[in-house]
DNA sequence: GCCGCTGTGTACGCTGCAGTACATCTTCCG
DNA sequence: CGGAAGATGTACTGCAGCGTACACAGCGGC
């Protein structure tokens, strides 16, 4: 489960110049993710920063209640623990891991002194966080505004996003914890897009059949997170040489 | 309505320690924010980042179909233009203000510049920003699972904290602006608030009668946001030793 | 004093989702 | 092979909030 195990399969390892990899990558572990692991839980205070590799992570508020609302979802364009570097080392929600996998992690200590150094490291970071926020914005508005139906239509392209096969491990009541809504009401959305032909789904396993389709349904957040997180996190290598990269260079 | 012009109004400003003063505050201009004004459009390049003084500036995402909804609101607790330094440049959303007066602001390039020698600013402005995280985030669940009944009352306290008086003006059709809500959800919320005695309202003036009873009849999101805010960002001097004094000595 | 604008009150039907309660169907395990 | 646990389907009630429509009340201008 623990799957391949290169560092540079998460997007913000990839992007780190030599000087830095050569610094970091040493103290990196590889640490397997199980599903439903919590990383950390409200109020603990970080030890590590995670870099997922092939594993799903969801930021989870849960309320007094018990009532819960997903944030923002992390796999390998990401970290979490953001909070660690932005001087609060410790966050008002949950991690958990959505979908199984492997993530590279890094001492709390370590981080800091490598952001203390004020080198690439610290830039690339910060613009992920402002992805995150976007990220959460994007879902404050969301939940204020969109059909259930629109809402797992994104979250189906969100965790695609982030795995390398067409297939996910989900069941409806994980899903219905992420979106904050009753777990039938994921059974009717989920309905209506079998119906249609989008996806397909047995006991857990969801493939999508139908992309496209999936993406019209949608609501606008999905790629309006998409295409902010690729503004701030162009890919560098095999990437096209796109308006995202001329204008990264303009800045720098 | 520009008020006094004290620098040290802002909270972030009067965090910051002698050396960063001397070299800011000559920099610093100040700025008349009349309602209504935008600050930025989504999708703008930043080219201030403002400190409120006495005005209160919400963050608000527009949806292409016109919907809208607040995802957080600054007053003198902190600053707009985040992604300035963040490094994004643009974000996703406006910012307007919500209650006139007035702010200093700093030039992009002073404040990268001024970010890049590492100093406090960027350590405070750091933990101001996942102060604003929090308050996104916890919009997002608010959104979800509270009534509006509950998230005026939010509302209202969050504007009341960046006040220096116990009444605002603002109209029922802002608030539900604000809220992404209907301006008559608003007016029926409000018309319980007055019946019970909390608020009095006229024409766009509100007058909180009865703090304390509008802080039972809020969700729980307005005192986490707080408490996670002022242990972000203590305040310094002429602050009574609250707990969150303590909470400060501990960090330091 | 009349008019128009802005802000507020109220009412009515509709819809989406919460809450609740069961009824399958599959998989696992003894 | 039978039973329990887990996952999904369905059905019904109730309500919060939406969309819409309209009435009315303060307030300023001419």
């Amino acid at each position: 489960m623990a799957g391949t195990s290169d560092p540079q399969q998460n997007h913000i390892l990839h992007a780190l110049p030599q000087p830095e990899r050569d610094r970091l990558f040493p103290y990196l572990k590889l640490v397997a993710l199980p599903l439903g692991k919590v990383l950390y839980e409200s109020g603990d205070t970080l030890r590590h920063i995670y870099f997922p590799t092939d594993s799903i992570i969801s930021l989870l508020y849960v309320l007094k209640d018990g009532a819960s609302a997903e944030i923002a979802v992390v796999g390998n364009d990401g970290a979490i623990g953001v909070a660690l570097f932005m001087g609060g080392e410790t966050t008002t929600n949950r991690a958990i891991v959505q979908s199984a996998g492997s993530a590279y992690r890094l001492t709390g200590a370590r981080l800091k002194r490598e952001f203390e150094r004020h080198g690439e490291m610290l830039h690339i970071l910060l613009r992920y966080t402002q992805a995150l926020i976007t990220q959460m914005t994007q879902t404050a508005v969301c939940n204020r505004h969109h059909s259930v139906d629109q809402q797992l239509c994104r979250w189906l392209l969100l965790s695609l996003d982030r795995l390398s096969s067409d297939e996910l491990t989900m069941t409806q009541e994980l899903i219905s914890n992420m979106l904050g809504v009753r777990r039938e009401g994921v059974t009717e959305a989920a309905g209506k897009l079998q119906k249609l032909g989008v996806i397909s789904y047995h006991r857990g396993r969801i493939k999508v059949l139908d992309r496209p389709r999936l993406e019209e349904l949608s609501c606008e957040c999905y790629s309006v997170v998409k295409q902010e997180t690729d503004r701030l996190l162009p890919l560098r290598s095999p990437a096209r040489p796109s308006l995202t990269r001329a204008a990264q260079a303009a800045h720098d």
